[in-house]
DNA sequence: GTGAAAGCGCTAACAC
DNA sequence: GTGTTAGCGCTTTCAC
């Protein structure tokens, strides 16, 4: 049973040139131009040259949409982000990148921006993409909606330990970045070490509990001081003010980030207090914002680009390897060393 | 003549469900359920309610490459930023988005990762996919990749005026701006305003002819002085210092950028000048930085949001409107008055 | 080596 | 209202 021919082409401007209008232009058959694309080496190379000819003169660009139907994936790993404003997250996305790259994958982003709302939106739609993979670089998407995507895909949620058992996870350990932090001030000396918390957040928390725990662990209990923030610098301003007001302003003070430390800043230095010389000062987070010249800031470095990275290799293991049991990994933040740090007043610099 | 049925589905845990899966949970035909999903209103309560219930128990979802495939569109419009770590994108995005949103489109995130060889790759994986409209936030793709990438679909290319004649342009007049900082400043009373340039980029070029242009205009041209600076801290630092040392030391300062200008307020601060008491500075694209109550920086804004809504906008005009010929927009900056700019010093406050 | 043909999951035009 | 069917552009057996 022969089928009429069905594939006579009209010419039109606007359609986008097919696999076929390459065949017939090179004079060949399509399946000879999907070798040619994909590298094939069994074709002639006289062959070879006239489709890859057509495909120039033509502007021939294949179609991902067809190719993924067939081939049942994209070759594609979805990235969802709340916030794209956050540099942080340009780092995470770079590390994606570069090692979806290196695996012959791309990453495609997806933002939410901030609104709750569309953070399912985003990722039902990666989903619909068929993307082969999904990062998810947001706070607040709930359990079950994740859940549910993890069904249809591997998942790697970012900064938050997922506890249902089919998403991986990757956290950066808050209490540790702060444990390092205190710890570095007491190297230097320190001992009373008041610590500007970030009210209630998740990570805020986490940080408070890694400062009470380095305290207690360095018996300096009795110098514990916290008071409360915010993670703004107006919150650190008035967290500044209030150990100004302090019977016993401390020497050393560990701030919840670094944008809550530039509001500590500006309290002690309105108070005359000169920084490092009087008081030392850590951020959290190693911000742009600590690096300029004029604050160089000590602050705690989150690995952005090697929890990107981590995150597609966690990945892969479920694409590649066939891993089914979800794992949670913590990466380690550390100490970034710049000038609001020093040995604390009335010590000899031996 | 009956084909044979070939559809029949051997269960598999792997396989996603499709739309004949629904059917047949649903007890319905294909055709009925894509137009359940569709929204079609001729479906009986009955049968859509089944329909629905059988998505909901499959965990269906529409797979977005077989519906492009035969729509011959995507809905969705792919964005190339060089610099996701630049929060100015983000504000690109973020306006794209919510035009997109409204205009029932999505659009997704492609980054070349500040990697020049990327860009081209980063352009060419959304022609294969078939995006129905392209906005190019990235300067350093050439003319002829983005020409050949407007063969085959609407292009909008942000933050440069493009020559060829088939790629739309959305810039930001970078002259302007730097006349509405220098009317500012002569507003307030100054006459001896300094120029911080930020080397040879072409924004920093037009920000000093805007600069040369509005002193020439107020007839400030002898008090004109242009030192070398660049975008940076360290080149803002240098420029001030530069400044410091000339005979005659303005009563204000127009420096390049944000990052820059808190060069020079260092160098000045450092030198013992007040800001703005004796001196007034302003910056330029009203960064975070700018922001910051420490340093509640006088700035030139960059409208980036309405810049992502007016690329969506002219994507559109060529989907939907059918318009063939380039438009080249330019959108107006706008001045942010915060603390660092004041009257000059020995001026009466009447 | 090369070509023919089936089919990936879906929509849309057309029957009934 | 509801079902049937012909592709969308591609890859992939399987003949030759």
């Amino acid at each position: 049973m022969v089928k009429p021919r069905k594939n006579i082409r009209i010419s039109s401007r606007r359609r986008k040139p097919t696999i076929l209008d390459v065949a017939d232009r090179a004079g060949v058959s399509k399946s000879l131009v999907s070798m040619v694309i994909r590298g094939d080496t069994s074709v002639s190379p006289a062959r070879r040259q006239a489709v890859l000819k057509a495909i120039e003169e033509l502007n021939y660009r294949p179609n991902a949409m067809a190719r993924g139907l067939v081939q049942r994936r994209t070759k594609i790993i979805g990235v969802v982000v709340s916030d794209l404003r956050n540099p942080f997250n340009g780092d995470v996305i770079s590390g994606i990148l570069n090692e979806a790259a290196g695996l012959g994958y791309r990453a495609l982003i997806n933002t939410s921006d901030r609104r709750r709302d569309l953070e399912e939106d985003a990722i039902e739609s990666f989903l619909e993409l068929r993307v082969d993979g999904l990062v998810l670089a947001t706070s607040r998407i709930d359990e079950q909606a994740m859940a549910r995507a993890a069904r249809a895909v591997p998942v790697v949620v970012l900064g938050r330990r997922t506890s249902d058992d089919v998403t991986d996870s990757l956290t950066i350990d808050n209490e540790m970045g702060a444990e390092i932090a205190v710890d570095h001030l007491v190297d230097l000396g320190h001992r009373a070490i008041a610590h500007v918390s970030g009210s209630n957040s998740m990570a805020a928390q986490r940080r408070r509990t890694g400062y009470e725990r380095a305290m207690s662990r360095h018996g300096l209990t009795d110098h514990m001081t916290i008071v409360d923030g915010g993670f703004t610098e107006a919150g650190g301003y008035r967290g500044g003010q209030a150990l100004l007001e302090q019977q016993r302003v401390p020497t050393a003070v560990f701030a919840a980030n670094d944008l809550c430390a530039i509001g500590v800043l500006n309290a002690f230095e309105e108070a005359g207090l000169e920084i490092p010389r009087d008081v030392s000062l850590m951020g959290y987070d190693n911000t742009s914002l600590a690096a300029l010249r004029h604050v160089s800031l000590t602050s705690i470095h989150q690995p952005g680009e090697d929890m990107g990275r981590k995150a597609t290799d966690l990945l892969f293991e479920r694409v590649h390897h066939g891993r089914t049991s979800a794992r949670h990994e913590v990466v380690a933040p550390s100490l970034v060393v710049r000038s609001t740090t020093a040995r604390p007043p009335g010590t000899t610099d031996f």
